[in-house]
DNA sequence: AATTCCCCCAACCGCGCCCTG
DNA sequence: GCAGGGCGCGGTTGGGGGAAT
């Protein structure tokens, strides 16, 4: 694409930080805030990319970062956020307040596809691993995570919309209206938000549109054409707005109609999708 | 006590998206 | 409308440290 780097790497220090690294890190960003990363190296006195900069500053030292062992509540959390949204770690950081998306990737990849293994659970799909190869048989089948969205693929509709327990099945597509539209922060877990206080993760599902209309020419050419779609999905559910998708970030919700969209409803004891 | 193995996590890398001129 | 810069995200890697032998 011919992007220029992003910092002269022959000057940049790499791998772990010093102390005083650190140090100077926070000292700048006390001083002058967040943001202009590109610039900030220099500007704070660092050998270092403005990215690593970022990262550091990011997943380790801001203040507002929990450190410790996840609790079994964030671990049920993170997995139901993960059957809707796939591997959105920044989504899914956005509603753990003081976790990290690497946090929480790394947690993901280390101890919670492990727990669901031993539930018999396939931790991508979150489908039921039954025998026989079932991961090779959900592959086949196009519910493993797309490899650039990193969402599960589409199941043929209708298939997915009532799947066997403990499955949580969730199409890309099914969306989330947002009572409000007050959720903005994409990253970081900075928002002083309440941890997820009315988010409902027992989704009255639908069949509907694609939430984000994929620009990359692979998805385009995975979906059939909107107008098929639209024709076959009459209802969406947006979450993306209620999870503090920014416009344009993997939802394009807000440049389609408003009646597209609808509120979901509790579930009744009992039922589940 | 020494060595090997394995796990975990901080950090890097490349890519895609958004913004701006 | 287009191109380039900058930021953020997700996948991957490598080193440190603890467990096992």
């Amino acid at each position: 694409m011919g992007r220029s780097p992003c910092c002269e790497k022959a000057h940049t220090n790499k791998g772990a930080w010093t102390k005083e690294e650190d140090q100077r890190l926070i000292a700048y960003i006390k001083a002058h805030g967040e943001g202009c990363w590109r610039s900030l190296p220099k500007a704070a006195g660092l050998l270092r990319c403005g990215k690593s900069c970022r990262l550091r500053w990011m997943n380790y030292l801001r203040p507002d970062l929990k450190r410790g062992n996840f609790t079994d509540d964030d671990d049920e959390l993170i997995i139901k956020l993960h059957a809707l949204l796939g591997n959105k770690w920044s989504l899914i950081a956005g509603q753990l307040p003081g976790r990290t998306d690497n946090e929480i990737k790394n947690y993901w990849n280390t101890h919670i596809k492990r727990k669901l293994l031993s539930r018999g659970i396939d931790p991508q799909t979150h489908r039921p691993l039954s025998g026989g190869g079932s991961a090779a048989a959900a592959a086949a089948s196009g519910l493993t995570t797309s490899s650039t969205t990193g969402f599960p693929s589409p199941p043929p509709p209708q298939a997915s919309i009532r799947p066997a327990r403990p499955a949580i099945a969730i199409p890309p597509n099914v969306m989330f209206a947002a009572p409000s539209e007050d959720g903005h922060s994409s990253s970081g877990g900075s928002s002083d938000a309440p941890r997820c206080p009315d988010l409902n993760l027992d989704l009255d599902l639908s069949v509907g549109p694609p939430c984000s209309p994929p620009k990359t020419p692979a998805a385009a050419a995975s979906t059939p054409t909107s107008q098929q779609q639209q024709q076959q999905r009459p209802t969406t559910i947006c979450l993306c707005y209620h999870l503090g998708v920014r416009n344009g970030e993997a939802c394009s919700c807000k440049t389609t109609s408003p009646a597209g969209f609808r509120f979901l409803r509790p579930l009744e004891e009992g039922q589940y999708i």
